[in-house]
DNA sequence: ATTTGATCCCGAAACGCTTTAAGCTGCCAT
DNA sequence: ATGGCAGCTTAAAGCGTTTCGGGATCAAAT
């Protein structure tokens, strides 16, 4: 301590010191409480890293190493930085590091609009997330669109060349994902909303599709039914997978038996699933309760069953997934399950931060729970398989008339 | 042209000239193909306005004032490096000269978590919209999302302040909004997403919410109505008093005279919309058809229908306003107005960009109009009003036995 | 033949920050 | 005393841009 205030006076001056009384006082808090009278001496009112140095009497190096926790600043210096800094309110503008460092605090989403894409009701719950574990790190979330595979990867090579882009969120990760097989190559950073096909060492968030499609069959066979059939989306989607399997591994576990004809996968929209499900009653013994892996496939559902006339939670109940708006616009309301997609973001969020931060620490692997909500579209089975055939034959007939 | 050659050679050479033969070769497209095989001098592939000037043999200084239009570069000189920039690939980063020009490229925003919260759906598509129009012009979309009115204001001050964001869109204008309050008193750029209060000398986009309504009237009275209610959002959205406009001069223009009874404002949910439908059903003259400002407010009309045991579309017809997933989700399908929001995104994309290339060109005002997308939810009215008390009085009788 | 004025380009200094190399100080061991 | 070694700090050189003052060139006007 003493040798600093040596040093300070037998040396020539700092440029434009802000005045000798303030360069001369020693007590912290006395210099803050005068500079932040003209730390406003920008046009804009930003404090720059010039500001803080001058008030403290550092060079701009020496306040960049203590702020930037380089060993070789003294312990006393550095807390003495950065109470200055929190004081006056200083933050580095990320783009004057980022022209350096490389490093822009940004992290990218890139979305993709193909046409069967139903994440988007989710959308602004995931940017909310994001956006906010983001903005606790002062970082910021920039996002793209693009049409198809060859756009996204093409986008997100764009972003991380002009620096706006540190890394990538990949949402709703394919079960074959190109954008991973294109990251992997690189040195960008990324983390997957999903777990897709060899997720085994990489960092990765998930909802447990798996459990809540075994939690399904077993709540539908609690209620009775014996025939529970799945309608599930495309391969290509890493959700499938998981929740096929959750839908497999439930109907073993309630020692119902396998039935392949009572799954039916691939279906990508309302209209493949009505088709799915018109297969489905038309089965030898039809299903009394089909589980659904999206909610908007449960729409398809509900519109074969209001055409022919089926009493939807009686006669025939359905159970979606995803918990969106969707469900609760249904009649009777679609019993599905939530996804906390906020939550789900933002713990992608700091995940992704936190990675950047410590590029070599282990990979971060975080799974949640899909929460049940009950709704109108279930209940004990009114009807046997075998009264179904014969109630779709009248009522089928009587219509076709 | 002669004048460079000599000039060329009888001064010093520039720091580190590439090669004497790539200098003394006018002929340009030589010296782009030469230079292409070294461009990825630097570490990360980038091309920089250093590589592109070496190439020139021309100053960086000169190489920046040609391609940012300044006027004493040579016109011959200006397509000579625009074209070298264009061949070699080079794009400025935009941090680098937002650390001097203290514009980033990147337009701004801020959305808002408030629970009664209807755009949510056509995020996605806003987003597509604006990230085209940004990408197109080389920009970037920062977004950033906030819980309250005072939140927002914070968060944009700081994404100005740390040039994370060279203005604004604001989506779902307020009648009177706060963010224009306070934008207007700096200098931030920003364009509204709608028409508030004061809009006559502000930029805005708009879709013309008051033609639909009129539309919706017109459509209603030609198919037999005499009695069409409106069920109105809350006031302090500016659209409110656009579509609440257009309902009453739809009321006018059809000469079906307005009843205020017939009009319920300040539903913000579809409980709400059940609320004021259940208003509406209980007049001694009930009306027999009604108009939604949203979709999601239609959704508390059928609510109350399916709980009354109303036929929606034949004994109560119901229009809404959005086109919304939700809409075809509905049994019937909601007749509604889509918006095409992804346009939207554009034009207020486009719009802003050149705003701000041009900071005091005269404001920029456009509207489109939303598209009617009729449904099974309306039809010729089955009863009269005076029918319609009966039947509801009967219905109500049974159901509460 | 000189001045004037335009035109065009150069060199250098910013911008806010990081990082490297070099310097100073005091301490311990010679 | 001298050298060597830490430990802390400074000075300066970048990073990729823009911007500014001024110098060179040349045609036109004196």
């Amino acid at each position: 301590m003493p040798r600093r205030k040596i040093r300070l006076f037998d040396k020539k001056p700092l440029p434009k010191p802000v005045s000798e009384a303030q360069c001369g006082a020693e007590e912290a808090n006395q210099v803050w409480s005068d500079v932040k009278l003209d730390r406003r001496s920008r046009d804009n009112g930003r404090v720059t890293i010039s500001d803080l140095s001058q008030a403290l009497c550092l060079t701009k190096g020496t306040v960049s190493r203590a702020l930037n926790g380089y060993p070789d600043i003294a312990e006393t210096t550095r807390v003495r930085v950065i109470r200055a800094a929190n004081a006056m309110g200083y933050r580095p503008l990320s783009h004057a590091q980022a022209i350096k460092t490389g490093r822009s605090c940004s992290l990218g989403l890139v979305i993709q609009l193909s046409e069967h894409d139903a994440h988007r009701p989710f959308l602004a719950e995931f940017l909310a997330g994001l956006t906010q574990a983001a903005s606790k790190e002062g970082w910021t979330l920039t996002v793209a669109t693009a049409e198809n595979d060859a756009d996204t990867l093409r986008i997100m090579r764009d972003l991380v060349v002009h620096q706006k882009a540190d890394g990538f969120i990949l949402p709703r990760v394919l079960w074959d994902d190109p954008r991973i097989a294109s990251l992997s190559g690189e040195d960008t950073p990324f983390i997957c909303y999903g777990r897709p096909r060899n997720s085994k060492d990489m960092s990765y968030f998930d909802v447990e599709g798996e459990a809540a499609m075994a939690e399904a069959v077993s709540y539908l066979a609690d209620l009775g039914h014996r025939r529970i059939a799945y309608i599930g989306s495309a391969e290509y989607y890493a959700f499938s997978h998981m929740r096929r399997d959750g839908y497999k591994a439930g109907i073993d576990a309630m020692g119902l038996g396998f039935d392949p004809d009572l799954m039916q996968e691939g279906a990508l929209s309302p209209e493949q699933a009505s088709a799915a499900t018109r297969r489905l009653l038309a089965l030898d013994t039809p299903p009394t309760a089909i589980i659904c892996a999206t909610d908007s496939l449960a729409r398809g559902v509900y519109d074969v069953a209001n055409e022919l006339g089926l009493a939807i939670g009686t006669e025939l109940s359905v159970i979606g997934y995803d918990g969106s708006p969707e469900a609760s616009a249904m009649w009777p309301r679609l019993a599905s399950f939530a996804v906390d997609t906020r939550k789900a973001g933002a713990t992608l969020g700091e995940m992704f931060i936190a990675r950047i931060r410590d590029p070599n620490a282990p990979v971060a692997q975080h799974l949640i729970r899909a929460e049940f909500r009950p709704g109108g579209s279930t209940g004990h089975p009114k009807l046997t398989p075998e009264q179904l055939v014969r109630t779709l034959a009248q009522r089928g007939a009587t219509q076709n008339t």
